[in-house]
DNA sequence: ACAAGATACCTTGCATCGCAAGGTATCTTT
DNA sequence: AAAGATACCTTGCGATGCAAGGTATCTTGT
């Protein structure tokens, strides 16, 4: 998967997955990685920076089958910037579309609908 | 407008808008600029990469309001390249609006349908 | 003629982010 | 005791967008 696409976009995707449910990175890289495509060097920095920005917190807990879990909670403000992400994200789709679309016509050679 | 959000997308935008007509990097900045918001110092070091692939080729006019234009225009090659690009961006979004969705239920208080 | 502004080109340096590669510790299984 | 899975983490690199700055051309106002 193009890795510049992703640029931006993977914070609002663990964000989203968050939403759902508190979840530890470990976790996450494997949960995301069936269609994102995210690796480990990829979420622990990525990590540290949503709970730079405080919209995560975190809490420890014990595993029967290995180390112990760092757990990654959604606080208010998380749900909030989820919310503005998801906003941002649709907007600029549009847009995007929107100049792709421009195109149209020079494109009814292609294999499409 | 998010800036790595624009990553990767750039140039399938510039692509798709030369797919139309030809262009020049100062007018592809003001027609871009019209909702994803490019700014010159981006598009240069882009346009080079474009002709460094090889999906534009070049070529000077004499303007009548300022100094001689140059021209990119889609190669045979930036044609198939942005067909490309076209199917992994849609694949992309459509890979990220399914980690979205996933998040449906736990977003029921916003003003969604 | 000359200053100002628009048009049009370009480069440099910075910040951000995703990732491969590598490292550590724990727990289970053999 | 060794091996493998689980789970944490850091370092350094590459790619990209952008602000800031620079140059040259052409038109317009005075």
């Amino acid at each position: 998967m193009k890795t510049q696409l992703k640029k931006g976009t993977l914070d609002m995707c663990v964000l989203a997955v968050l939403a759902q449910a508190d979840s530890y990175a470990y976790e996450l890289v494997s949960k995301l990685s069936q269609g994102m495509d995210i690796s480990e060097g990829t979420i622990y920095p990525l990590m540290r920076r949503l709970q730079n920005e405080s919209w995560v917190s975190t809490y420890l807990v014990e595993s029967s089958s290995g180390p112990s879990r760092k757990y990654y909670k959604l606080t208010e403000a998380g749900r909030r910037e989820l919310a503005t992400m998801r906003q941002e994200w649709q907007e600029f789709v549009a847009e995007v579309e929107n100049v792709l679309r421009s195109d149209a016509a020079a494109q009814t050679e292609g294999a499409q609908q």
